[in-house]
RNA sequence: GGGCGUUUAGCUCAGUUGGUUAGAGCGUUGCAUUCACAUUGCAAAGGUCGGUGGUUCGAGUCCACCAACGCCCACCA
């Protein structure tokens, strides 16, 4: 035991990489590692943070949440695996690069060439890779970096293969020419879900193709209506019934010649504009539906690079939209076509990375099916089963919702990408023959698919890869499905969603038993935290401040599972105040008591049993909220007894008591004090238990079982002594009155009689008081001001210094608010109804309570009577 | 257009299945403090739980409607 040595505060700096690196280097981070016999597994992978540059607070959420269940899952017995790893994130890294090397050389990636280009991409994922690691190793997690993986090693690599192979082989992904997503700046397809949209202001141009054509239309976009082959109207629109599989051919417009057919198809909103709908198939994801529905021509007017092309026509073959759209409305005008021009907002669909205005056109990509059966129903419905099922529970609960919505409009899912940085699609081609394979065919001639797979593709599969498959490995076995996936509400549809998409075809099992989804983090005005805004609280940061266990605790106190939270510095601060505290509890624990045994030691006094059955309380509370992932009560049970309970009230009364036995429970109660925080705050606690002398990690000690709690009348004796303590400090500070004055304290209660008598010392030393004096009769000195305290009754003898008139008005307010208590409880007692339907318990409770408060007012009505 | 969430003390938020007089932290105010901790202690002030109805013996909690704010999805061409 080292007394003197222990510094006054606590330093997180002189703490938290030495005890992370002995953690490391222990190998307890690795489940195999872990003492004894470990039957129950707890298994969870992290999600793979992008490489694309630093952590943020949403990933110190992330870290902090996490590392609390694996931690404690570890304590508790449990074969305990939290899986690292990082995420290639094909468009965001590249897109990241290829900003990178735009600004530095003005080069594009196609002025490198792929290899150079994909030199520069993995050199830059490798250093983000080590930034990365670092940081989460500041923030403590307690990570098995012997099983690290990489979305886009060699390992998942042949996974990704594998799996691509078999869903080729059963029919569920196909080749095929479809309207895609374009992204011209970016130069690929994305997916739907990687389109945000941006409200501009568009105009609406209401024109016919000709002047003999029948139907006037309405387009924001009147440059594509050069591609347009059908009108589409409503089925019941009786304006155009008549119309309806009629043929208008070879009409000139806008220097090009169009073939119009009017066709009838239930997705025409017959009260928007004309009711007409001029159908561009190759340029609109739904006309495109429209144009299969009626297999209707598809013409392609605007190219890969974002111009219009030769199908478009001479009138603005080569321009870019916008200047088509000038054109073509020009010429609408010259010919006198134009019926109306409307302003109207409208949602412009732009790549999420580039920032790329959106381009539907038609191309020859891979998708996946997820409608098509093969055998266990389709993707679609394996991935709605999953969690309709009850097989995956989602916290909170609400967003199965979103889920769901998901889910059931499940669209087939184009996977194919034309970026470098990625997953490369397993098929080659020689001529019309198309192979698709783990490994290169053999044979000459043969030439791979140059596109890469949607980084999500992989990243569905995350949850199974990293344990080895698709071999058969002993950890596929041991820790699949996984316990819980922890991650962002905001990533629900983009990765939950395709994890149980992969994993259930795949595996024919679900890739987690529970989704936790934490909120985001926003800053103290509830802004989201950005880059333009300047207010980004960086985690590494706030850890160099206020130290990493502070840190991670306002991270997750005062915050519930998807509802985003504000994170102020102060916050932060307020629970680097509370490591402290902690601290300092177990300085003096360490610095006054002569043994270090940590047997419980005998409830020898009224606080001895009230602090042990407290704890027992609290350990089965906060072991309960762990279990149920309430991690923000947990913590706040925790700080409670810690703070109010253990430091300020039992370790003042352990001063006076001294003695061994109370040296034995300070001891085990600062023990199971450390054992509970710990997987909140591992370092501080890590770095008390090795003052404390221990020789295994506090990592690896046995979670606290609840014991036995402390009877009724213990509770309510303590509390009844803290009240009276209260009470006498209140009344001294209220009246200045100096500690050597005689305390009397007159009870309505014999038995809490016996009970503050044998509290006095600790009552006379807590309430600073040189004398007190416990009767078992009210008997009132003179001059004297009372307190009233459940049925207790506290006086202050203060001859002379009262205003008798003062004190009145004071104890007929007192009065006054007893008896409107009382009267309260009366009724709601006299309610006939309400006695018989209310629980007994509610009942006894309340006519206890009534008791109470009728000797209350007959304690406040002597008074007055002794005042006058 | 569809869906979801939030609304509780000056601020940030808890409040499990409806059940005593609604809680915490921060902030404010007052007092204290060489004795583990000023990164401290003790206490006080501060709320008719967004609004209106309803169900119930009993509603912050359940239901309906309304309002404000926020988010997600769809994309009317």
């Amino acid at each position: 035991m080292a007394k003197q040595e222990i510094s006054k505060a606590y330093d997180p700096k002189l703490h938290e990489d030495g005890t992370y690196a002995a953690w490391e280097a222990s190998g307890f981070f690795n489940p195999d590692n872990l003492p004894g016999e470990r039957k129950e597994t707890f298994s969870i992978v992290l999600p793979p943070p992008n490489v694309t540059g630093t952590l943020h607070m949403g990933h110190a959420v992330m870290l902090a949440i996490e590392d609390i269940m694996v931690r404690f899952a570890r304590m508790q017995g449990k074969k305990a695996l939290w899986l690292p790893g990082t995420d290639h994130a094909a468009i965001a890294t590249s897109t990241k690069v290829e900003g990178i090397i735009f600004k530095e050389e003005k080069k594009t990636r196609h002025d490198l060439g792929r290899e150079e280009f994909l030199r520069r991409v993995e050199k830059f994922a490798q250093d983000s890779h080590d930034t990365i690691v670092g940081q989460c190793r500041k923030m403590g997690a307690s990570l098995d970096w012997s099983r690290e993986a990489y979305t886009l090693d060699a390992a998942r690599n042949r996974a990704v293969n594998t799996a691509f192979k078999k869903m080729y082989d059963d029919g569920l992904i196909y080749r095929g020419h479809r309207v895609v997503n374009w992204d011209p700046i970016g130069q690929t397809t994305i997916s739907d879900i990687e389109i945000v949209y941006k409200e501009v202001e568009a105009t609406l141009y209401t024109f016919k193709y000709s002047k003999d054509f029948p139907i006037a239309v309405s387009s924001t976009r009147p440059e594509t209506k050069v591609g347009d082959t059908a009108v589409a109207v409503h089925p019941s629109d009786e304006r155009y019934a008549h119309l309806v599989g009629k043929t208008f051919e070879n009409i000139p417009f806008a220097g090009s010649t169009i073939t119009i057919t009017i066709v009838a198809d239930e997705s025409v909103d017959p009260k928007f504009g004309t009711g007409a709908l001029g159908v561009t198939p190759a340029h609109s994801l739904i006309d495109a539906d429209i144009a299969t529905r009626h297999k209707l021509a598809m013409r392609q007017v605007i190219g890969e690079d974002g111009r219009m092309t030769a199908e478009a026509g001479s009138l603005v073959v080569g321009m870019t939209v916008n200047e088509a759209r000038a054109a073509v409305v020009a010429w609408l005008n010259e010919q006198g076509l134009i019926e109306g021009e409307e302003k109207t907002m409208q949602n412009l669909a732009t790549a999420e990375r580039s920032g790329g205005v959106i381009e539907p056109i038609p191309m020859l990509q891979w998708f996946i099916d997820v409608n098509k059966p093969f055998g266990r129903g389709t993707i679609k419905s394996l991935t709605q089963d999953a969690v309709r099922s009850g097989k995956i529970n989602i916290i909170p609960e609400r967003f199965a919702k979103s889920y769901f919505d998901w889910a059931d409009n499940l669209r087939d899912w184009c996977i194919s990408r034309q970026l470098w940085y990625g997953h490369r699609i397993p098929a080659w081609y020689r001529g019309e023959e198309v192979f698709v394979g783990t490994e290169a065919p053999t044979g000459e001639g043969w030439t791979q698919d140059p596109d890469t797979l949607d980084t999500w593709f992989s990243a569905g599969m995350w949850t199974f890869t990293t344990l080895g498959w698709p071999d058969e490995t002993a950890d596929l076995k041991t820790y699949h499905p996984t316990t819980i996936l922890e991650t962002g509400y905001d990533i629900l549809t983009f990765w939950v969603v395709r994890m149980v998409m992969m994993t259930t075809y795949l595996m024919n099992e679900v890739p987690f038993k529970t989704v936790y989804l934490h909120g985001l983090v926003r800053d103290e005005k509830g802004r989201k935290m950005s880059k333009s805004l300047d207010n980004i609280i960086n985690p590494l940061d706030m850890i160099e401040k206020y130290g990493a266990d502070a840190t991670r605790l306002s991270l997750v106190i005062g915050s519930t599972p998807g509802n985003d939270s504000k994170l102020s510095e102060e916050k932060i601060a307020g629970y680097r105040n509370f490591t402290n505290k902690l601290w300092n509890i177990s300085r003096f624990v360490l610095s006054s008591v002569g043994t270090l045994d940590d047997r419980p030691g005998e409830s020898v006094t009224l606080a001895d049993r009230w602090i042990l059955g407290r704890l027992s309380e609290v350990t089965a509370k906060v072991t309960g909220h762990l279990e149920r992932h309430e991690i923000s009560i947990a913590g706040e049970t925790l700080r409670d007894f810690t703070w109010n309970d253990f430091a300020d009230w039992y370790l003042e009364i352990a001063k006076m008591q001294k003695s061994e036995n109370t040296d034995r429970i300070l001891v085990h109660v600062l023990t199971n004090v450390l054992k509970l925080w710990h997987p909140f705050m591992p370092f501080v606690t890590e770095a008390i238990w090795k003052e404390m002398g221990k020789s295994e990690f506090l990592m690896i000690s046995e979670w606290p079982i609840s014991g036995a709690v402390s009877d009724e009348n213990t509770a309510k004796s303590f509390v009844l002594m803290q009240e009276v303590i209260a009470s006498i400090r209140n009344l001294r500070a209220e009246y200045q009155v100096e500690p050597a004055k005689m305390i009397s304290v007159v009870l309505a209660d014999a038995g809490m009689h016996a009970v503050l008598e044998s509290q006095a010392e600790v009552i006379k030393h807590l309430a600073r008081v040189d004398s007190l004096t416990i009767q078992s009769k009210a008997e009132a000195p003179e001059g004297s001001v009372s307190a009233v305290c459940g049925t207790t009754q506290i006086f202050v003898p203060l001859s002379g210094l009262v205003d008798p008139v003062k004190e009145k008005v004071r104890l007929t307010k007192e009065l006054d608010e007893a008896k409107a208590y009382a009267t309260s409880l009366e009724g709601k007692l006299g309610n006939q109804e309400f006695v018989g339907k209310a629980p007994a318990q509610v009942v006894d409770k309340m006519k206890q309570n009534l008791a109470e408060a009728v000797d209350r007012v007959k304690a406040i009505q002597t008074q007055l009577s002794a005042l006058s």
